[in-house]
DNA sequence: TGCGACGTGCTAAATAATTAGCACACCGCG
DNA sequence: CGCGGTGTGCTAATTATTTAGCACGTCGCA
């Protein structure tokens, strides 16, 4: 269920495929550090697909792979796993972090946005 | 720099260890996914102190190894590295999606002083 | 048609990760 | 003392990962 107990080629490949949400065996490949040949990595995602991570759809000749689990959802499990090994679990901290490591790169827009929805979040756990 | 060239195991220890911020082989291995021996465990720490991600003092009979980058700075590239996985590298979204998945453990005192945090970056962005 | 470029699957070899085992040291205590 | 428990380091074997190579199919085009 988890990237925890994936090998480090398949962590890296799946970590590629959901910054795409979609990828052939060829930009998996350009995108990886230390790109093995072609084959190597189609080995890997035909593993990956029979292992249950991911899927794929023949797209005109070639394979486009996607993950098997929605990206939202793999997203929450990802921060959760942030917050439960550095942020002993709190949500708070994480986005406190967040904020304080991300800071110079938030527009006003952003900020705003954020504050609105902070307290949407404390009308609704009223 | 980073996780990403860890083995599994490798960075299933890791993980342990930032979450502990300090522990000894034996800490590690009873929280290890499918435990190996001792000796397995006091293997891979000796591994990852070589490699430069683990230090350890002696503290009375026993070693008890930490991380050698700063659990700050550590999770700081493990919430960038979700950001550029997940959410197109934007902090924004991250926090959005933080707050949506943990809304519910988050106590008004939280929300607070996240409003506040928000604030304060409002002013200081200008 | 027939060749080259590109795709696939499968398999076996090379490499890396992971593990257990042995040898030894230190301490506390009957 | 001398033995059991717990710690260490090192090494070699097992096991898993990762890789390249081969065989084959399809398409487009000279």
């Amino acid at each position: 269920m988890a990237t925890i107990d994936l090998s480090r080629r398949e962590r890296q490949i799946m970590d590629i495929i959901y910054r795409l949400e979609k990828a052939t065996a060829n930009e998996v490949m350009v995108l990886l550090p230390k790109p093995p040949g072609y084959s190597a990595v189609r080995a890997m995602l035909r593993i990956l697909e029979k292992k249950g991570h991911l899927r794929h759809i023949q797209e005109g000749p070639r394979y486009v792979y996607s993950s098997i689990v929605a990206p939202e959802k793999a997203s929450r499990s990802a921060l959760r796993h942030v917050m439960s090994t550095f942020f002993e679990g709190s949500a708070a901290q994480a986005m406190a972090a967040l904020l304080d490591e991300a800071a110079a790169e938030l527009s006003a827009e952003d900020l705003d946005r954020l504050s609105h929805l902070i307290e949407t979040a404390k009308s609704e756990g009223r």
